[in-house]
RNA sequence: GGGCGAGUGGCGGAAUUGGCAGACGCGCUGGACUUAGGAUCCAGUACCGCAAGGUGUGCGGGUUCAACUCCCGCCUCGCCCA
């Protein structure tokens, strides 16, 4: 290829298929190198295909990798599929065909869109979750879990969806309706398989602090782990045997408790409540029972409840206070009891109000009479703590209660155990057997992976029964110690199970002997950057944490925390068209006509806005057709320019024209249009203002990607362009040094540029040849222009890097 | 209601250490390329004003020689939690 013209679809495939050919990018372990890992979200391979939102984390990565094996690092930079899911279910139960053949076909489509993007993964890593040789370490890592007492069943109160015949988690349910369809949800004992997470909501909640995230991120985990401390009371039910206990975190307000609140699940809210109430808190129960745990929660909601005919006795004052039921209590958080301190909480206040119970005020400085007062104050109408402020009456009140033997100080935790089964098709297989007598066996290593059976019907059975019970040989198995019958587990693993141990694959994806060896762990774990979406905030990345560390707890791993620095891409939103009538528009049927937009065919007026593409707003920009048209780079260094990573913007054509313009104003720059090298060029006696220029380029660029500021990055490249394409004459090695700047937003067209100055990139290894992925330049030390960039002389390179005032890598 | 974040030209954004506000790009205006331009190149472009000059970083106050940046109070938008 000599042509003179900027031919991105040349360029870029030509060199597409050197990578791959050549392996360029393949890792391996190399201990004399100080190693980074640098880790994208793996994406589900929908049958959309790639979105533009998906190639701005990528292509933050690939150029922090590329970046990173400039400057002498063993980078590990993989990509691998989230492949289970319901899409590829719901596709099976339609059509009957496996899911995994949608499966494949869509990752097929979602590699080859990638590949198209130039990122410079590790292919020979990539690994799919649905591949049996990964689900077996999935199943492994389960019985890991399963063996240190992590795993258990019981029978729980699901979000039961009708019409998918399955159970869902509570995040998927808004308004008692499945978030995806809307179809009904409701409340159903089932046999679950639970994971326990809040043995380690601890930790969770303490290693987050030396962790480099943001901050954002942090206090959402720590407000989903919502660690709270207050004390266990016991309260005795008035003229029977029966007691209670509630968790408060307001034990200082112990004295206003004037009356307490049994969940309507709660085992004691029927034993105690009163033949004359029965009617009245049987109908009530049945009725919260429909209910979501959102909706209960709900603030605005108006407060219902029904009084039990019981009555407690208040412990610091034997007071008797009376027992209701009401659903704002859930039978899920504490004991599913509470004393309710009208005075001092929001919500006990509304519930007193509503249904005229009293209020004493314990805490002084608020207005009771008019609202509820949370603040701290001084104790009043409390003989054991009177004058204490709130924290010191907690503790005295606390320690009261612990002598006297009807309560303790504890801590309590919102993070729920986390819901582990799924009565899907398409998940990894619980690696369990029950045998005839009910105890459960973990199937041994050697027999993992237990493999999905072949189905003709991925629909559950008629009578509710997970998918997988209607393979009626597969289900039916024996103990392979003893030989006796033996029932296969028939849920499955929910999505996330795949996704918290991927990481941790990729290190050494190819071992079959296990699921990583303690070498590559301990080379390449923590994941040194991990950038994704913020969607992923909690359950994710909370999850992931859990395994991990079980994982560490186990000896299997080496590092307490998996993610060392995680980092959130924004949104990619689009301009949608909307008429007065509310119908959506394409980009291509309007234009804007003086100040208005209207619809080209009819001149009916449009409103214009960024939101969120969706096919439904017709505002959906296609990864494949900007490829086409401006090329993989245009597309990589227009992602990157929009504006910060982290911040939301808008996606125009005439954005991504702007940065495609500019490559090939870079492309001029070099290449005449008869091919060859511009004549402006030069071995030497260049404009010596482009030497100053290219350094101070060299280290805001640098900078830059050390902070993830790419969008400025790009900026400096184009006014290092601006001031190159005004200079008459400039010297070769300045012009070297910038593709290099170039390389890792550009890769393409910046190897081809290289190539064309001279040098054979790793073709041959002779003469001018070197490879321009392995050096990133420098700004020249003390004693002189002369660029510092021979890779033989390392030494002398590093004492360059001292001599700039910069850190060595 | 609580927490976090943001508010700068016509638009995306820069100034992340208190030191020339508006880098870079888009758009727009004018010009060149002896045809065309949705190609390319050159010049201009915060606002008001012919100009001199004045005004400007959501609003109101404050600290400072100096404030987009720090402090106090408010408004709007976004996200998360309730």
């Amino acid at each position: 290829m000599s042509s003179g013209t900027y031919d991105h679809d040349a360029i870029e495939r030509q060199w597409q298929e050197y990578w791959l050919q050549h392996k360029t990018f393949k890792t391996a372990l190399e201990h004399a190198k100080p190693k980074y890992y640098v880790l994208d979200m793996f994406p589900y391979p929908s049958g959309d295909g790639l979105h533009v939102g998906h190639p701005e984390g990528y292509t933050a990565t690939d150029i922090v990798a590329r970046y990173k094996r400039m400057r002498g690092f063993n980078v590990l930079h993989p990509m691998g599929w989230d492949a289970f899911g319901l899409p590829a279910e719901r596709h099976a139960v339609r059509t009957g065909e496996h899911p995994a053949i949608i499966t494949n076909k869509n990752c097929d489509t979602f590699r080859r869109q990638i590949q198209r993007l130039g990122l410079s993964y590790d292919w020979d890593r990539e690994i799919n979750t649905t591949a049996p040789e990964y689900f077996r370490w999935t199943q492994w890592i389960f019985k890991v879990l399963y063996e240190r007492g992590l795993a258990y069943e019981v029978e729980a109160p699901v979000n039961w969806c009708p019409a998918l015949n399955t159970v869902l988690a509570n995040e998927e349910v808004k308004d008692g309706k499945y978030v995806e369809t809307g179809d009904p949800v409701e409340k159903r004992m089932m046999r679950q398989w639970m994971l326990r997470i809040t043995a380690y909501a601890e930790r969770l909640l303490e290693d987050l602090e030396g962790l480099d995230w943001p901050e954002g991120i942090k206090a959402m985990q720590r407000d989903w782990i919502g660690r709270s401390e207050g004390a266990d009371v016991d309260f005795r039910v008035a003229d029977t045997g029966e007691k209670f206990t509630v968790f408060t975190t307001r034990p200082d307000t112990l004295f206003g408790a004037t009356y307490c609140v049994l969940a309507p699940e709660h085992p004691l809210t029927q034993r105690i409540t009163t033949p004359e109430q029965r009617a009245a808190v049987e109908a009530y129960v049945r009725q919260a029972g429909a209910k979501s745990a959102q909706d209960r929660m709900k603030e605005e909601r108006e407060k219902t409840g029904v009084f039990t005919g019981a009555n407690a006795i208040n412990p610091v004052n034997q007071q008797q206070v009376p027992i209701w039921t009401a659903d704002y209590v859930l039978a899920e958080y504490g004991y599913g009891a509470i004393m309710a301190v009208p005075a001092h909480d929001t919500r006990d206040y509304e519930f007193a109000k509503k249904f005229e119970l009293p209020i004493v005020e314990v805490i002084s400085g608020g207005v009771i009479e008019q609202e509820a007062f949370t603040g701290d104050g001084v104790l009043v109408n409390s003989p054991l703590i009177d004058g204490l402020r709130v924290p010191e009456a907690k503790k005295k009140i606390t320690a009261w209660l612990e002598e006297k033997r009807i309560g303790k100080g504890t801590v309590n935790y919102k993070l729920r155990d986390w819901l582990f089964s799924r009565q899907r098709y398409w998940g990894e297989p619980f690696p369990l057997i029950c045998l005839e007598d009910g105890t459960i066996k973990a199937v041994p290593n050697k027999d993992l992976p237990v493999m999905l059976p072949e189905l003709d019907d991925y629909r559950p059975t008629p009578d509710g029964q997970p998918p997988l019970a209607r393979a009626t040989d597969w289900v039916r198995t024996t103990d392979p110690e003893t030989g006796r019958p033996a029932r296969r587990e028939t849920n499955t693993m929910p999505q996330w199970a795949g996704s918290c141990w991927y990481f941790l694959r990729f290190c050494d994806a190819r071992n079959n002997e296990a699921a990583w060896s303690k070498e590559a762990e301990q080379y390449w774990m923590p994941v040194d950057l991990y950038i994704g979406g913020a969607e992923h905030a909690v359950l994710h990345l909370l999850y992931s944490r859990f395994w991990h560390k079980v994982l560490y707890d186990a000896g299997h791993v080496s590092t307490k925390e998996p993610f060392q620095k995680l980092f959130n891409q924004g949104m990619i939103l689009a301009y949608s068209y909307r008429d007065e009538q509310g119908k959506y528009h394409y980009p291509h049927q309007v234009e804007k006509r003086g100040e208005h937009w209207v619809v080209k065919e009819s001149g009916k007026p449009v409103q214009t806005q960024v939101e969120k593409m969706s096919k439904s707003r017709y505002n959906v920009v296609n990864p494949d057709d900007v490829v086409r048209e401006y090329g993989a780079d245009s597309m990589r260094l227009y992602e990157m320019f929009m504006g910060p990573l982290d911040r939301d913007k808008p996606w125009t054509d005439e954005g991504i024209q702007g940065v495609h313009r500019f490559l090939k104003r870079v492309w001029a720059l070099f290449v005449a249009e008869d091919g060859g090298l511009q004549p402006k060029i030069a071995e030497s006696g260049g404009d010596p203002a482009l030497v100053k220029v290219l350094h101070k380029t060299i280290k805001a660029i640098t900078q830059n990607i050390e902070d993830l500021y790419f969008n400025t990055a790009i900026a400096r490249m184009m006014e290092f362009v601006n001031a190159a394409t005004k200079a008459e004459r400039i010297d070769r090695s300045v012009m070297e040094q910038f593709v290099l700047l170039l390389a890792p937003f550009a890769p393409h067209v910046a190897e081809e540029i290289w190539s064309r100055l001279g040098h054979a990139t790793s073709r041959k290894k002779s003469g001018r040849a070197w490879d321009m992925r392995l050096h990133w330049p420098m700004r020249p030390g003390r004693n002189g222009m002369r660029a510092c960039w021979s890779r033989r002389k390392l030494k002398f390179r590093c004492k360059c890097w001292e001599s700039c005032g910069e850190r060595l890598p």
